[in-house]
DNA sequence: GCCAGTCGTGACAACGTTGTCAAAAGACAA
DNA sequence: TTGTCTTTTGACAACGTTGTCACGACTGGC
């Protein structure tokens, strides 16, 4: 900037003021300092602008998820990388791979950059260490899962109400006998959905058998494994729910080793690439990962520009996509 | 950090020293100061610390993909943020959406950050525009496709050898008439894909027929549409190379809807989540985004470290992962 | 007890900007 | 011409750090 003050002949304050695009600058002086500034390469300072600059503003902004590479933090990551584009922002991303130690460390990292706000899907089970980011005036959003300890907006999908949903689809053509796998009982989304599924039966009059229901199945094999073990009951269930995507592809697979993918039914919960051309189609309940990430950006920016009403939940609803598998009756 | 000072009764200095963990402070000032900034909450602030560093590293790089949430973009970024977490240095993400306006201005936005490197797979067809960047010190690495009027490091796919080891495999199987759908001819790799399918029947003496190649084919429905004009044909082929990721689930509808999924052989370029549930599962040439991310954050880093020597291109394997589809024989 | 050398500490300037304020230059009326 | 007001411009300090350097307090050898 001094450079191109000196180029064009006039102080660094003037070379400030084109480069901001403040008023008051003649117009013979604007076109001199901007020659000189494209002769020179010229690149404004954006993070020693922010250092001097009142409002201290970075216009940056980071996201924690669960794991960037993942389709529904993917997916919500961009959501919310084309709202902050709008205003210029940049989106730090990080993924904490569902560890505490690694949130933590990836918030402080953002913290030291001085990030604008901070949208987090918690892995932790207490984020009160946010309170003294949030005192320094960082604008906090969480998705997903619920803030615990600590009072912020949140965008959530109603997940009782979108197994109750299922389960309903699932009674309503029969199924008296319906199994249950769920991931870690310890996420709070998968706490809720296995309560969708309780209290559906329940409503329904319906009594839970606790062997057909599998909680902290992570992963493919773990629920493949599963499905095998609930089939080998006697009388095995008539249909299955699983509780997220992986447990979805894990369950499909057994049945289709058993050659009972067109017997017995199966809704997921959370949509699945491809589902529509398996055979049958996978029935789902499909989250909404975009509009997520849209709220949420949405909320974060308008906390930047000064909202100060009470924190608020905002709940995204899910739909129920019928491809063929939740359609098999007993 | 001047609160932390008078708190601890040193200078800002000492206080400095103790955050960055410089030897030469004795161990009970060390202490207080510790003490003191944990009182106060005190947080480093890294904007401050590289505007005045020596070397102005800001401890953050920049990576531009086509689309952080497609699979093939957020597997490399995540491969990425892996490779800098080890050092402690955070992930700028933005997605180009195939136009060079945009990715231009994510450079420049990135650039007025002060990020110490660039990941990028291009949209343009002239990155000449990064010369100013690289002259300012910033490490650039091209991923995923070729620089253009510019000598930087790459790492890239073996996209014409992983398309020639797919036709060769048809070819062995007994098929002459091979259709072929590529994306827009305009990105360098479906150019390389298109070359290595013409250049391999060519070694096999097999002649190319133009009716049977539908290039700037974009998107699932495009891919339905040319499959079902090509299986119009008389003679019509009897296999496909798609030499996209939704080219292929395209195709592979259409020849589902047809009846013709047990007939017509196929291998798409790319693999599929899920695609070892279809029936047939569908043979692959599957690329490797993450160790694509891995190797470029590696060169990065070297370069970052030091490293003086020549540009190189780095080439990471395809490899055929067979599921039934591409076994078909005529 | 003196000197050279080492170690710990702090004063000060500087990084690239922008906010504040005052001075200079021009515009207009009397 | 003078005086007043408005517009344009620049000098300077400050943002939160760290590099440089110098100072004082030890240490050990003689």
């Amino acid at each position: 900037m001094r450079e191109v003050a000196a180029l064009a002949k006039v102080s660094i304050k003037t070379v400030s003021r084109v480069v901001n695009g403040e008023a008051g600058v003649s117009p013979s002086l604007a076109r001199r300092v901007m020659a000189a500034s494209e002769r020179l390469d010229y690149r404004h300072n954006m993070t020693a602008s922010s250092l001097r600059r009142s409002d201290g503003r970075s216009a940056t902004i980071g996201v924690v998820l669960e794991d960037v590479a993942n389709p529904f933090s993917s997916a919500l990551h961009r959501a919310v990388e084309d709202i902050a584009v709008t205003r210029g922002v940049l989106v730090l991303a990080g993924s904490s791979d569902e560890d505490e130690e690694r949130e933590r460390r990836l918030v402080s990292a953002f913290a030291s950059r001085r990030v604008d706000g901070l949208i987090l899907q918690p892995s932790s089970h207490d984020q009160s260490y946010l309170l003294t980011e949030r005192r320094a005036g960082t604008v906090i959003v969480f998705v997903d899962r619920p803030p615990a300890f600590i009072d912020a907006d949140a965008v959530l999908t109603d997940n009782a109400a979108g197994v109750r949903r299922g389960i309903r689809h699932l009674v309503e053509r029969g199924h008296r006998r319906i199994g249950y796998l769920g991931d870690l009982h310890t996420i709070a989304t998968a706490a809720e959905r296995h309560r969708g599924y309780v209290e559906e039966l329940g409503a329904r009059g319906i009594q839970v058998d606790e062997k057909l229901v599998r909680l902290d199945v992570r992963g493919i094999e773990r629920a493949e494994a599963a499905v095998e073990e609930i089939l080998g009951l006697s009388p095995p269930p008539t249909a299955f729910f699983t509780g997220q995507n992986l447990i979805t592809i894990g369950a499909f697979r057994a049945l289709r080793r058993r050659g009972l993918h067109n017997r017995i039914a199966l809704i997921g919960f959370d949509d699945i690439l491809l589902a529509d051309l398996l055979e049958p189609g996978i029935t789902v309940i499909a989250q909404d990962p975009a509009e997520i990430g849209r709220v949420a950006a949405e909320v974060l920016f308008r906390r930047l520009d000064g909202d100060r009403s009470p924190t608020q939940q905002h709940i995204v609803l899910t739909r129920m996509i019928t491809r063929g598998s939740g359609e098999i009756v007993p």
